[in-house]
DNA sequence: GCCGCCATGTAATTTGTTACATGATTCT
DNA sequence: AGAATCATGTAACAAATTACATGGCGGC
């Protein structure tokens, strides 16, 4: 069981659904393929922490609707208590900016913008999720206020790395042609 | 030629070090354990992008150095080139905050004054490396300069994580006990 | 006619973690 | 006495990505 598995678990506690759906709503928060979920949902249910069944459609594919049985909340509620290790980030833009200073000042400022336009993609895709909660069911006491919290916690993110972009690129802009250092020296 | 190979050329391209070295230095933008770093440096070292010798220590074990060359600088400078990747966060507590509604809140506010304390101890690390900078380093013209916007881009992260716990924290706390939701129930 | 979306799955490969292995020195 | 730091490496395992595989529907 590993983190992934138990974040498909915490989906499915709230709605049934198929593992198309679970990929998608997993997404902004946890970037997983179809491919590494699909196994996990079936390793899970022989565990019988899920159970299945299948919806017939007549105009898109069939789909497998997964239902978590009492023991998947169980399993779910129990990892609630285990230590919460330390976050995870692979930004190769970090590696990229600190060998900036070898490329020329062009090509820095479209690497910003890139990551910069990222971002802004990111906080419009969650101010459409945050759009879909009503404000009475914000409050705590609601399955949505948490919700909520989610959301808000990928905009902090989002924001923070935006105003990081708009920064670089006053900064980058803001100097005139400056000569560039040179390898090994300081 | 994975990002992380590339971070090591990009830590290289500074001054030559030990693998060491680099694990330890790029711990705070890029997590990676000695057993992945040691591997990617020598087979680096055979495609000629690096060349190293050794340097016997008395006190401690002797050190492996590795040093850029041309053709690792060349290599390292197309790939600033490459169009840049999305980032990839894996946070286990966008998951557990998901599913915050299955747990008392006092598990609930553990789970976040556990990931504050985190963001308080990396913000003081990069607080601690942006010191070493001197304010004239600083500015752009300067390796530094990216030494600065890196330390800075973590620092906006960490900022923005730690805000979101206190805000989710004081909305646990100023909340008196309300009945939690329950399964499937809206 | 090709592309993208829907929907599920497996296989091959790469990337990352944990464990194994060694050994001296310094701190508690 | 035991743990932590320094220093390098390999082996086994787990996690994640890319590619392979199928097939209908709708838009351009």
């Amino acid at each position: 069981m590993n983190t992934l598995s138990y974040g498909l678990l915490a989906f499915l506690a709230r709605e049934p659904s198929s593992g198309y759906d679970l990929m998608l709503r997993i997404q902004p928060f946890w970037q997983a393929k179809h491919s590494q979920i699909y196994p996990l949902l079936s390793i899970m249910e022989e565990k019988e922490l899920l159970s299945s069944y299948w919806i017939k459609q007549f105009d898109k594919p069939d789909k497998k609707i997964y239902t978590l049985t009492e023991q998947g909340t169980r399993k779910l509620k129990e990892w609630m208590y285990k230590t919460l290790p330390d976050p995870v980030t692979r930004d190769e833009l970090s590696m990229r900016t600190f060998c900036m200073w070898m490329t020329d000042r062009d090509n820095a400022i479209e690497i910003i913008e890139t990551r910069k336009a990222y971002f802004v993609r990111r906080l419009e895709a969650f101010e459409a999720l945050k759009d879909k909660i009503p404000d009475e069911k914000r409050q705590f006491g609601n399955k949505e206020f948490y919700d909520y919290m989610l959301i808000q916690k990928g905009m902090f993110n989002a924001s923070a790395g935006l105003e990081w972009c708009k920064w670089v690129l006053t900064m980058l802009r803001e100097q005139a042609s400056i000569e560039p250092p040179t390898l090994y020296s300081s």
